[in-house]
DNA sequence: CGAATTTGACCCGCGC
DNA sequence: GCGCGGGTCAAATTCG
C-alpha cells in the first residue's frame, strides 16, 4: 500500500517533511487524516489522542456532540472557514524513549475502521527506532526542569491552516520560540496554562507547504477543556457547538476527506453553508455524525466507555 | 494590574 | 573539545 510505504519512511521529528509527502502524492489531497504510529492506545487502556488532549467521552457525549475534533480553529473562525483552509490530520508519535520501550505494544489494531487498521498496524517498531534519538533530547530537555520527567506520548497534527495557533479548547501560554533549522517558519512552544497540567504542544509551520500547520502534543491533560465544559464560566459565551466538526473541518475539506477515505462509510458531507457565524446549529447539519467525524476516523474503541 | 507574549540567554546531548 | 540544534527559562514588554 503507498500509505504504509510513505509512513514506514516517516520520522516523527520531520512531520512536515511527512505531511508534505501526503500531500504531495495526489493533487494535494491527504492520503490520510489520522494515523496512529504506535498503538499506544493499548498501553493506556483505550486512550486515544482525543484522550490525550483530554477530551474524554462526556465531551463526545456532551451538548456538542462535537466528537471533540480539538483542531477547531477559534482563533479566527470566520477566517479560516471563509478561506476554506482547514484540513487535519494527527499523528501519533511513540514515545520511544528507553523508559516506556521496555513494553513494546503490539500493533494489532483493535477492530476499527478501514483507516485505522490500515495505518495503524504499521509502526511501532519501525517508528521506535529512527526517533529514539530525538526522544533523548527531548528527554534531556525535560531534565532541564529539574526532575526527569518520562517523555509522554505526542501526537502531531497537520492542518491545513492560514492560522499558526489553533485553538483546541484548552488555554496555553507561550513560553518559547525557536527558529528552525532549514525552515523560515519559527516553531512555537506551548504549555497548557493549568497549574496541575503540563501538556506541552509545539507549534510549526511546514516549509514544505506552509499553509500546513503542525501541532505536536505532548503529555495528557488532567483536566477538562475549559471550553469544552458545558457551564464552565469561562466559556459561558462559547457556543454550546462550538466543537462540533463545522469548526474543525470545513465542509469542503471533510468533502477532501471523504474523497480520500472513500472506502469509510461516512455521512454524505454537508452542504457547503458553513460560514463563522455558524455555530448555533451545526448539529443540524450533522444529523447523522453524533460523535463528529473523528468517531468515523478513529478506532471505535476510542469512543467507548471505559 | 495581572496575564500573556516576546526574546535573548542558557542548558544539554550529540556529532564531528 | 567545540559547535550546533532543540528545548526551556525568565526578565522585559505588551495587552486586556
Amino acid at each position: 500500500m503507498e500509505k504504509k510505504e510513505i509512513m514506514m519512511s516517516v520520522k516523527m521529528e520531520d512531520a512536515s517533511s511527512l505531511f508534505s509527502s501526503c500531500y504531495s502524492n495526489s493533487n494535494n489531497i491527504p492520503l490520510w487524516s489520522v494515523f496512529d504510529l504506535c498503538q499506544e492506545t493499548e498501553e493506556k487502556g483505550s486512550l486515544g489522542f482525543m484522550d490525550l488532549l483530554g477530551v474524554h467521552q462526556d465531551y463526545y457525549n456532551g451538548g456538542g456532540g462535537g466528537g471533540a475534533p480539538l483542531l477547531a480553529d477559534n482563533n479566527s473562525p470566520s477566517q479560516v472557514a471563509g478561506k476554506d483552509s482547514t484540513e487535519a490530520t494527527t499523528v501519533k508519535e511513540c514515545p520511544s524513549n528507553s523508559e516506556t520501550q521496555q513494553q513494546p505494544t503490539p500493533t494489532t489494531p483493535k477492530s476499527a475502521s478501514p483507516l485505522s487498521s490500515s495505518v495503524s498496524t504499521t509502526t511501532t517498531v519501525d517508528q521506535a527506532a529512527p526517533s529514539s534519538q530525538h526522544a533523548d533530547k527531548l528527554l534531556k530537555a525535560k531534565k532541564t526542569n529539574g526532575k526527569k520527567r518520562e517523555r509522554e506520548a505526542r501526537y502531531a497534527f497537520m492542518t491545513k491552516s492560514e492560522v499558526d495557533h489553533l485553538e483546541d479548547g484548552y488555554r496555553w501560554r507561550k513560553y518559547g520560540q525557536k527558529a528552525v533549522k532549514n525552515s523560515p517558519f519559527p516553531r512555537s512552544y506551548y504549555r497548557c496554562t493549568s497549574g496541575s497540567c503540563n501538556v506541552k504542544k509545539r507549534v510549526e509551520r511546514s516549509f514544505t507547504d506552509p499553509t500546513i500547520v503542525v501541532t505536536t502534543y505532548e503529555g495528557q491533560h488532567t483536566h477538562p477543556s475549559p471550553l469544552l465544559m458545558p457551564r464552565s464560566s469561562s466559556s459561558s459565551s462559547m457556543p454550546q457547538t462550538y466543537f462540533s466538526h463545522q469548526h474543525y473541518l470545513h465542509p469542503h475539506h471533510q468533502q477532501l476527506l471523504f474523497n480520500t477515505f472513500p472506502s469509510l462509510d461516512f455521512p454524505p458531507p454537508p452542504p457547503p453553508s458553513s460560514s463563522s457565524q455558524d455555530t448555533t446549529n451545526n448539529n443540524a447539519l450533522f444529523p447523522l455524525s453524533d460523535h463528529g467525524l473523528l468517531q468515523d476516523v478513529l478506532p471505535s474503541h476510542m469512543f467507548k466507555q471505559e
